[in-house]
DNA sequence: CCCAAAATGTTAGCTGCTAACATTTGACCA
DNA sequence: TGGTCAAATGTTAGCAGCTAACATTTTGGG
């Protein structure tokens, strides 16, 4: 039961210090050093935690149970809706204690252009893995890649209006989201 | 019939640059200073025309012809449905002569991470006129934009997978990409 | 041909980010 | 408890992208 390691407690104070700094001036007229020094630490440890500004409010850990879930769907439909509708029902199973945290990184995120590119670029393994995920149950690449992009595209716009908007809950805009996509003719 | 002006040859010579340089050494290991010394001009010169690094490859003309051939999609249609068919509409119009340059573009933008992300936020201003002309035909803001991104992020993974492959038509390449997306029930 | 305006050059500086080396701090064990 | 080795941090130096302010040249039209 040892407390957090030096590294976890360093990081949390950067991530925090960032989230308030960037909120009260603006991500870019915030310095990586500001940051650093608000957490009482040097420019240099920033960048040993993090590889680039970006990243401390960008992480994109792998999602083991969202490849399942899409892995999950009936083999008969087509990729584009095994995508979709894996991704609502992995969404569907998360707990939401973090909502308010989550809300807050999103929030930046989609007020700032340079971050949303930057947010894009970071769903590359998620992009990645959906694309691995697809093509083993029989789509082909170039489909599958199209599927993916375009159910990652629904979900990080239904993140945006999701932390915009003032109090709906992250899973209901996330299948509202994903309705748009899954049109029924 | 006065010869193009001095700053549009000074803007080509910059592209030419670029797109030789990145080809032979990549994007990230190419300097600024390189590509307007090789355009026979000062780094200074370059950030005149291009507000950065990436600009010289990723220009985002509004498109009006896009927009209207979405606005002419049947209203009683999702608005998903509407903007995917009005992307392939207005690209199934385009002349192809510029193909091989487009290919050089998207080619280095698909093999390019950094890029990647600067490509999704340059489509910014495409992505907020298909919202716009959704909604004014009365489609929710938040419907509209799912629509919107999940159309863009099919067509752009569109375009990269063509630029990959060898010798498909452009217009052929966006038919699929966007048939991945339009399932029909 | 001439001259205002447009295009370019110069210098200086800030910020993001990296590398290489020195120093401190902390966790674990004798 | 005290020591020890590795992890975490600090320092310095430097490059690349980008901006600002001011000086200089070039252009194209009257």
């Amino acid at each position: 039961m040892s407390r957090p390691s030096k590294r976890a407690r360093t990081s949390d104070a950067l991530v925090q210090a960032a989230l308030d700094l960037f909120e009260q001036q603006g991500y870019e007229a915030t310095t990586v050093g500001e940051i650093a020094r608000a957490a009482g630490v040097t420019e240099m440890t920033f960048f040993r935690h993090f590889p680039a500004k970006e990243q401390v409010l960008l992480d994109d850990p792998y999602d083991p149970g969202l490849i399942a879930a899409i892995g999950a769907q009936p083999l008969d439909d087509p990729p584009f809706l095994r995508a979709a509708r894996g991704v609502r029902g992995a969404w569907r199973a998360l707990p939401e204690p973090e909502a308010p945290v989550i809300r807050r990184r999103v929030r930046l995120i989609a007020a700032t252009p340079a971050l949303r590119g930057a947010m894009w670029r970071s769903t590359g393994n998620t992009e990645a893995a959906i694309v691995g995920q697809l093509v083993d149950d029989g789509a082909p690449v170039e489909v599958a890649r199209v599927a993916a992009a375009a159910v990652l595209a629904a979900l990080v716009t239904g993140l945006y209006t999701w932390a915009e908007s003032a109090s709906t809950s992250l899973a209901d805009a996330i299948e509202r989201a994903l309705d748009v996509i899954e049109v029924r003719a």
